[in-house]
DNA sequence: CGCATCTCAGGACAACTGATATGA
DNA sequence: CTCATATCAGTTCTCCTGAGATGC
């Protein structure tokens, strides 16, 4: 016997999945929009910080990023001197991106944002759950 | 000493969640696009035979749905004869919303799409694992 | 009058698709 | 010629905002 009578939207990992990342998406736009940047914004220089400069349709993939869309981001941050592209001398079809001082400086600041909305999300959670957390997403959604 | 030297990206949970969520909704689109219907369509409808007919209102509020978003969402449903408004004798500003035959076959039949997604989605874990995660998902999103 | 309900118009974001120019 | 890279144009979907019309 089940208990409840199949509540088909509250019963389904696929909505809880979804409600629990609207609600992260808009802790994240409460602590940046203030800074007029954008989360995908922050992706990139994230990526470019840790991982180091790369071609366009690298760090796309490192993203996993739209190549097309990542053009239109890049124009922006490249226009806010957060980082640069150049011609990549060994095949002249590629251009690298690398992160400025400028844009490690940005990224320094978004991360104190991003931490507090990580922090405002996990709030309810254990430390042990947390990890658990994590693992059980990843393993949904790499595979 | 940590281990990763700080992987902005891999190490939040926040993205973690919002991969997850894409590739819940990926599944999903991929089950379902085929009959030309959206997932929102889904939710009002399973609203409307879960929880029983509603004013407008009260069934945005269900389901987490702007009102305004909702209208259009009828107006296509209605279109398609899968539900229909009638105006509230009671309160003549209100218009109740009630699913009809025609509608009750098209959520089963979106029923088992549904749930080849979600079988997809949790293929990688145990059902111990879905509950957990089920269990903390709904901790972090409602509050 | 203030207030709630439904409606309409439009913007912001993210994900996706297809076509094109250029170079390997 | 083929393939990959970056770019450009346009669509869909969801969420959000503000304003109007009608009835309480």
């Amino acid at each position: 016997m089940k208990k409840s009578p199949s509540h088909r939207l509250s019963d389904h990992a696929l909505w809880a999945l979804g409600r629990a990342s609207l609600h992260a998406q808009r802790l994240v736009r409460q602590h940046m929009t203030d800074a007029g940047v954008r989360t995908q914004h922050y992706h990139v220089l994230a990526s470019l910080a840790d991982d180091g400069e790369a071609a366009q349709a690298t760090l796309a993939d490192r993203i996993g990023l739209d190549r097309s869309d990542l053009v239109t981001l890049l124009d922006e941050l490249e226009e806010l001197e957060f980082l640069a592209r150049r011609v990549d001398p060994a095949d002249r079809r590629r251009k690298i991106v690398a992160i400025t001082p400028a844009g490690e400086r940005q990224l320094t600041a978004m991360d104190e944002l991003i931490h507090a909305a990580e922090t405002d999300l996990l709030k309810p959670l254990t430390a042990a759950e947390r990890k658990t957390l994590l693992a059980l997403l990843r393993r949904i959604s790499s595979d």
